[in-house]
DNA sequence: ACTGCATATACTATTGGGCGAATATGCCCT
DNA sequence: AGGGCATATTCGCCCAATAGTATATGCAGT
């Protein structure tokens, strides 16, 4: 995974919104669609141009896809996710997405559905 | 200058040799074809996109354009350079780069030629 | 004014990525 | 088998970026 490649998927902010929000875990699609206010198409799209370029990775759980930051830790990527939190939280809707992301998780974790089953590995029933 | 810009501006190889090179000082046009390897026109293109991105500076001397890390400094892309040279050092040809940008610097300033007069604000004559 | 050097721009062709709409796939449930 | 949900893929279009070639500009010396 060379540096190249890293940038290449920091270069767009949706790729951007994305990435820092897996930063604190996985995700699937419909919950990344959810907190971006955005089309499948876009996020799916988004979330394959990322997993060919070795920076995320994608698990199957019933009809739902988790992704997930890829295993392999790689300094660059992770500095700089890091670093975006100071330097772009506002202009970014990074701040703005962590807290949908908290709402989200929440309402998954209080109604054990299928999605937070996926996140969490056990199994339940119904997406949200 | 958003990080947008930044991360396009980085996620090229060129650039990223052109930007590690000038990190250490500012450079003309001729001096970064030779420590690069490479044709006038790529690196000129590759310096007129960066300085539209507002990432570097250049400043015209005689006849040679010399071209530097533009004056308002960001963390984010500082931090990134810096990063470089330990994550890519080898990978990419930035330590080679470097040995050949000591090369340059030495004999310009031995033969106190006129890019070393564009490099160092004084005047001289013949650039090499 | 002419020549030569350093650099920039214009032109064309090609590639890569983003987008929208439609369609396909995979999986679950009945 | 069929229906429904989540997700992925395809296609056609547009725009940004890269590359190569040729040409133009700016400046200095004669």
């Amino acid at each position: 995974m060379d540096v190249i490649r890293i940038y290449k998927c920091l270069c767009d902010e949706q790729r951007l919104r994305i990435l820092n929000l897996l930063r604190l875990g996985p995700l699937c699609v419909c919950h990344l669609m959810e907190i971006l206010g955005e089309e499948q198409v876009k996020v799916s799209k988004q979330l394959r141009y990322m997993k060919e370029l070795g920076i995320v990775e994608g698990e199957r759980w019933a009809q739902w896809m988790v992704y997930r930051l890829a295993e392999e830790d790689n300094p660059l990527l992770r500095e700089n996710l890091r670093c975006l939190q100071d330097v772009a939280g506002e202009r970014l809707a990074f701040g703005e997405d962590l807290r949908k992301r908290a709402e989200v998780m929440e309402r998954v974790g209080m109604e054990g559905s299928a999605c937070a089953a996926a996140l969490t590995g056990k199994t339940g029933a119904g997406c949200d």
